[in-house]
DNA sequence: GCTCAGAGTTGAACATGTTCAAATCCATAT
DNA sequence: ATATGGATTTGAACATGTTCAACTCTGAGC
């Protein structure tokens, strides 16, 4: 189940190479169009050695996320120490996860269903996807903690989260969207982004304090199953 | 691509006794485990006249959600005839779904992935399974529309979609419940019903109107596409 | 009753993810 | 230098979704 690491510097060079075969050709020609042979073929090895490094054709795409995500994360580096408005830092935050994942656009689908499996060891639920997605939710503790927006504490604790469960939002519709330049998909983020700041500020009212309170201990229970 | 309706009775027999046993055998065994060559066999024909019937084993789902969709409706039926006030109709309705797809819970994992697939033909933002969705929005219509809820016109245009998704949220909840009794969900199911028809009382709020026309012409802007 | 076109049926063949037992390689101990 | 044990590599074999060309069946028209 578990990725075994490579335990000689040949294991490492074989693991590095299968790996890169993959992700190039998971671009050039999609997931699903990628076969393993193609992979074994493209980095010089037999069919089971790829096997060797890893156990399905799930664990290559788990690296393919990995990668992405320190795409993404060196992307918004500069915005984060720089700017200090909450929608801004969003805003920019999602907008350079789409345009991170642009040259996957065509892939993103078939990955995109493989990772909502519930039995795919790819889940960001449970899976071995779990310990990344906990990196992405700290990302989004970043966006949040180094703006200099005043959050009570109880949004706070949740949002994170549920930050990261809006990017998977939007990046489902970026998979739909056939817009040119992905238009579409930047219109909706700066919409949404601009939207969840306001509605952050509006949940202090004394009217929405119930509702507020209920979402938020209901979002704590679901989490902690 | 689409599927040919068979032409004389003997074919409607086979097409019949084909969609039963891969239904038997989904339950059975879950979707994943259930071979074409299985269905075929307990069907007692050959593998490729499944295929001349159906054209992929996902095309068999989207009979089996056909299935259970005639189950949920029959079975709020008199529910909806009978109770006026929104919200009872409302939890009503989505516990009825997860109590009719409750013999499907090991199945659903893998079929709901396949669902999520932009490229499945049972996807429902645009493949063969967009008419049974739009049956589903009907639904919720009816559940929304038979209520004694005054519910302003711009809302109103939305909701139905929006429970449907919503509904879709709480299967995906559901397939990884593993509390007894599934009663995690039916809670989640409670407390989320109650919230939002909490929540479309208060958007009548003047603090809340900028809001709620940025949220619903986002949303109408989403829809089009 | 015969013919025949189209519906229905068949199973072999193919593609591809995965498994596995055997072969090979190589650093280290002797 | 040789032997050894584990790491690595290999390719055949397997399971299963899908395709397809050939075959059989059936009922309408004569």
């Amino acid at each position: 189940m578990a990725i075994a690491p490579p335990k000689t510097r040949r294991g490492e060079t074989s693991r590095a190479v299968i790996l890169s075969a993959a992700l190039d050709l998971f671009q050039e020609r999609g997931y699903d169009a990628t076969t393993m042979r193609a992979i074994a073929d493209r980095a010089g090895v037999s069919l089971g050695s790829s096997y060797h490094y890893f156990p399905s054709k799930e664990h290559l795409v788990l690296e393919f996320y990995r990668h992405t995500h320190e795409l993404h994360a060196a992307a918004i580096a500069p915005l984060l120490s720089r700017e200090k408005d909450l929608a801004t830092r969003l805003r920019g935050t999602i907008r350079a996860v789409v345009v991170t994942c642009e040259p996957f656009h065509a892939v993103a689908g078939s990955i995109f269903s493989t990772v909502a499996n519930p039995a795919s060891p790819l889940n960001p639920f449970g899976g071995a996807a779990r310990p990344l997605r906990d990196e992405v939710v700290e990302l989004y503790s970043e966006v949040v903690g180094g703006s200099d927006a005043r959050i009570p504490a109880d949004i706070a604790e949740m949002l994170p989260l549920t930050l990261w469960l809006y990017q998977m939002g939007i990046l489902y519709f970026w998979i739909f969207d056939q817009s040119p330049g992905r238009l579409r998909t930047l219109e909706v983020i700066d919409d949404t982004t601009e939207l969840i700041v306001r509605l952050i500020s509006l949940a202090n009212l004394p009217v929405l304090r119930g509702s507020r309170r209920r979402i938020l201990s209901l979002m704590r229970g679901i989490v902690e199953g």
